[in-house]
DNA sequence: GTGAAAGCGCTAACAC
DNA sequence: GTGTTAGCGCTTTCAC
């Protein structure tokens, strides 16, 4: 319990000897407020350690000042990937710690039924002032409706494809991808594999349509044999390299659609004595945190997410309390990051 | 914008052919309403989808309905831990969603010197309702005493040592360490070297003493030289490996007071062409998720991380408004993952 | 059991 | 530039 009462804005008030609108005006940084007056209100806050509460602030104006990040619920046993959450946290807190925000993060379960119903519901109560939603969610039709009908501003991250009347942030997933496949083609690789990802997840589909371009843009045929679907998870890495690898001639690369199943691949060939790099280049796509700590460590595709939550904080931030819709789309370009999996094709 | 406005307590109050405060009594699950009463209410909130706004309750309540869980913020890259702060988290989440409170994330960097003066400033901003205050930011005084300070409920996790008039959480380090020494002995082990972990981690400083408990225990002699200072990075525990491994009568085992240390350790093992388990035993602590992914899968302790910070929220969530200061400790018991990375000494 | 009235601490609209 | 007056939507106290 405190022991003294916390420093309210009357109280301010009279010491500075104005009146209460006035500290408002000093701490929402308002214009028409004199220097002098501003700098006295200043000295009172300072010496009262006065800070506004959060909620009467809240109640007042509408604005709650913390938005809530909103991403897919991964069992972190399962599921290696926390490095790829925990960059989507630290973007949106980063904007959030500079702007005197708070976040609030959300795991939702994807395949859980009532998601759409759990937002509105955390939405109807706590009146956030925006919503980031990280994908795979972000390209689920239902949860993105639910959230744009209770009028929350909505920032989605890699939706897949752009929706007119929407806010994306994205990164370039076809154009890196067929970068990356150009780039194991330079290496002489001739028989490239690929393992696609999960289908709900279209902004992974995108990186099988850049592995196409790629092998074309490198006069390589596209053979579907080369391809196996994962759905994401190391298992599936794990069980489409095991059918690839067992082919008498069996690729001398394999790209997969995200580092989990990169993993796999590498599991599998240790465990099969295949050479990683030398009888086999491996590269997947996301860096999340195992990438680089596996052996050999793991050539990706680096994705920049905490500048793509950073920048979709900022937006509705900066748009909060206006009230127009958001809609436009970003790209943040992503980058090739050649580690220690990838290598001269044998021969 | 929302198109109609939300139903507040007053048109439920209306519908329902009651008073504000008896809908209040009802949304708090108060006691001396008439069954028939609740029911009408119940129906006219259901009829208008009415959720009391949270802002309008905290601030007449001074009850927030969050909480604010605090933890050494790693830069994601440098340190694959991601798996630890996300099984923080959802724990916190399970017992937050569960009561209907919400969950504000707050990483702060045990370094920075105003720590202690940011967590202030949110807590007299926010007014969370309590906070759990992971370790090894919870063996910090300087954070502890400010949080507790401003009167809020702190629960700290593992803070190395109990303190009387604090709530702590932690787990049995120490016991759990001497069980891994001896089941490490158990194999054939002689020689089990040790990688300490980072000093200002107490409950890390508590799995030395074990081990040194699990030598004495399979009445194996401790040597000095058999330990190495590590401060919790990978790399750290990559130079400790890289001496340990060096001498001619090498340790047959390595027990690293955490995960990533261990991965360091088996990345040298791995190049220096030794084999794990084969010729070299090597056992974690943590259980974080590479643990699981690395070749070969390693050895550790798991501790109930998700458990305990579920019972932290719990602790806070009832205590919640009474004001009275918080105090006991916890211990959840860790356990022995057994995985490929240890086995028979050689020979 | 239930209700009326008085705030919680702030911002908004408008007056001066 | 600055102050005054109403609320925001809820809980609390205390009356009935």
């Amino acid at each position: 319990m405190n022991a003294k009462r916390r420093a309210t804005i009357d109280d301010v008030a009279q010491l500075a000897g104005v009146s209460i609108k006035t500290v408002s005006r000093v701490t929402n940084r308002e214009p028409n407020v004199r220097e002098s007056t501003r700098e006295k209100v200043q000295a009172a806050i300072t010496k009262l350690n006065y800070r506004p509460n959060i909620s009467a602030r809240s109640l007042a104006s509408l604005r709650s000042h913390f938005i809530v990040l909103v991403y897919d619920d991964p069992s972190p046993y399962d599921n290696p990937s926390g490095g790829y959450i925990l960059r989507l946290q630290q973007g949106a807190l980063r904007a959030c710690s500079a702007n005197n925000y708070e976040l609030l993060i959300h795991p939702g379960r994807a395949r859980k039924r009532d998601l759409a119903l759990e937002l509105k519901s955390l939405i109807e109560r706590a009146r956030p002032e925006g919503i980031i939603l990280a994908a795979p969610l972000s390209n689920i039709p239902k949860v993105v409706d639910a959230i744009s009908s209770t009028g929350t501003p909505l920032v989605q991250l890699s939706p897949g494809k752009d929706s007119a009347n929407r806010y994306s942030i994205s990164t370039n997933d076809r154009e890196i991808s067929a970068e990356m496949t150009r780039y194991l083609a330079s290496l002489g690789h001739q028989r490239i594999a690929f393992i696609t990802g999960h289908r709900s997840h279209k902004a992974v589909g995108n990186r099988f349509l850049g592995y196409k371009d790629g092998l074309r843009q490198s006069g390589l045929k596209f053979f579907e044999r080369l391809v196996r679907d994962g759905d994401n998870s190391i298992a599936s890495g794990e069980a489409a390299a095991a059918e690839l690898l067992d082919r008498k001639s069996r690729p001398t690369a394999i790209f997969a659609a995200n580092d989990d199943m990169a993993a796999g691949v590498i599991r599998i060939a240790a465990s099969k004595d295949i050479d990683v790099p030398g009888q086999l280049s491996v590269a997947g796509c996301d860096d999340i945190s195992i990438a680089r700590h596996i052996f050999p460590a793991l050539t990706t595709i680096r994705q920049p997410l905490a500048t793509m939550t950073e920048r979709a904080a900022c937006v509705l931030i900066e748009d909060a309390g206006n009230g127009s819709a958001l809609h436009g789309s970003e790209v943040f370009p992503a980058s090739l990051q050649i580690r220690e999996s990838t290598g001269p094709a044998p021969d």
